[in-house]
DNA sequence: CCAGTCAACTTGTATATACATTTATGTTAT
DNA sequence: ATAACATAAATGTATATACAAGTTGACTGG
């Protein structure tokens, strides 16, 4: 392979220099399927194997390739998403917003059964536990929160503070419940009208609405639904093959 | 630090061991702050410091702990994020419903000057090239979009074939404007009779507002503007710490 | 008292090496 | 011809080492 070409920016190690040459090849499709393998790079840019191998393992972790053992690395040709949302708790969304947070508690009581829905969905017909919270910014609802917790995993969450306690701690750090796996699903719709008399607008304003299923190893813990005011804007600035993943060890509730 | 507890699944590495080691110290608390340097794991699993340091680095990526040099290992105590969700190209969006795609163009023409705000959001006011697409699922309008280019870079985008040929790969592939950084904003919205009409769905009825931004170095390229269904629903699976990132190489048109 | 210096510790980068595991391919023996 | 084997190539894991670079705190000299 050949590595010409001038750079923008003046690579800071050895390693930077191989990936931003592989992107670069990438791009102008000099590579299409595979890349050099890691003995075959070393020996072109004049780096130990361990150089080069980093290089192509940050480019995977990148989401830029992919390494099959035993076979080599190879361009992911699979069309790029064209970018994600973040929807974050809402404590630290108001922290972004820079507005004060509070949060009511509407509801909180056991259910001898969940509604059919939440049953199907939780694989689940026994004791549940209901909350209904409204999430507030500068005192005005923006997120209305319905939850179903199963009874016999969380039933101590009947005698908590909801409205100063988060939940995701809760289940994570006093119920030993660490959540391992989400489903989670994103409409557009417009109010009804009750839900629209919680979030204090008028029927038919247009809302985002999330359900979510979380589970801990394969147990269906939580299902929440939330329907968040439409006109709550979640941006974002990014760039592509960015290094800092998703925020991980857990989800808000 | 000590080490006990049992594991759920045998670790099929020693840096996989640790990981997990550390990640159980940061649910019970025992690690609040900081986490033991990479010289003190080694001692401690008696592991090369390289191994060691694998384990750190990979928490990093995985957002769990942040790596400051000349200090060492802290946690990361940020609210996790309650998750998000990708937004995919109607290409491959159609594909995942294995519908068939198509796209109409509505309008294709370049314009003096771009309207006021399209003008701010691009910092630039000069020729400007408007397309207006209608992506369909099935036959069925489910994406409108309406898109500024800078005809000054992108001229010869007038000539394509948009119906057939993605924008994406226009920009990146012929024209050789990388995607660098892209800024985006989501919100809830209500149709009004134009843009429901192009749609094909009553006034009033909810969708998907999506603003972009797209550079490259710093320089403004493309303005998007999208109208999606909003019960065309974002789904999703996946768990925290995971260890692929969202999609990179660039952004979907 | 303050500033400068130095030592200790930490993470970042790179090299050289060894062996394990998986895949693909060609050869050989039946 | 097919099955078994051998070989080469590729990635995965781990170790030992060296040096660079940033941070902290203690010591020292003014």
């Amino acid at each position: 392979m050949t590595h010409q070409g001038p750079l923008r920016t003046l690579p800071t190690s050895k390693c930077l220099y191989i990936k931003q040459q592989l992107i670069q090849g990438m791009r102008a499709k000099r590579f299409t399927d595979r890349l050099p393998s890691e003995n075959q790079l070393a020996a072109t840019f004049g780096v130990s194997r361990m150089t080069a191998r980093k290089a192509l393992v940050e480019l995977e972790t990148e989401g830029l390739v992919e390494r099959i053992r035993g076979r080599g690395t190879y361009v992911k040709k699979s069309d790029p998403a064209m970018g994600y949302f973040i929807v974050q708790p809402s404590r630290r969304h108001a922290e972004t917003l820079e507005v004060t947070y509070t949060t009511r508690v509407l509801e909180l009581r056991s259910l001898e059964k969940p509604p059919p829905m939440v049953a199907k969905r939780m694989a689940y017909s026994g004791m549940t536990i209901l909350a209904r919270r409204l999430h507030c910014f500068d005192g005005k609802p923006v997120r209305y929160e319905i939850r179903h917790l199963r009874g016999d995993l969380c039933g101590s969450i009947l005698f908590e503070d909801l409205e100063t306690v988060s939940i995701h701690e809760l289940l994570v750090d006093r119920l030993d419940l660490p959540l391992t796996r989400v489903w989670q699903r994103i409409t557009a719709e417009t109010l009804d009208a009750r839900t629209a008399a919680v979030l204090e607008v008028p029927v038919g304003r247009p809302a985002f609405h999330i359900l979510r299923t979380t589970y801990t190893h394969d147990t269906p813990v939580t299902c929440v639904e939330y329907f968040i005011r439409g006109e709550l804007a979640f941006e974002d600035t990014f760039a592509p093959g960015r290094t800092e993943p998703p925020p991980g060890l857990g989800f808000g509730h």
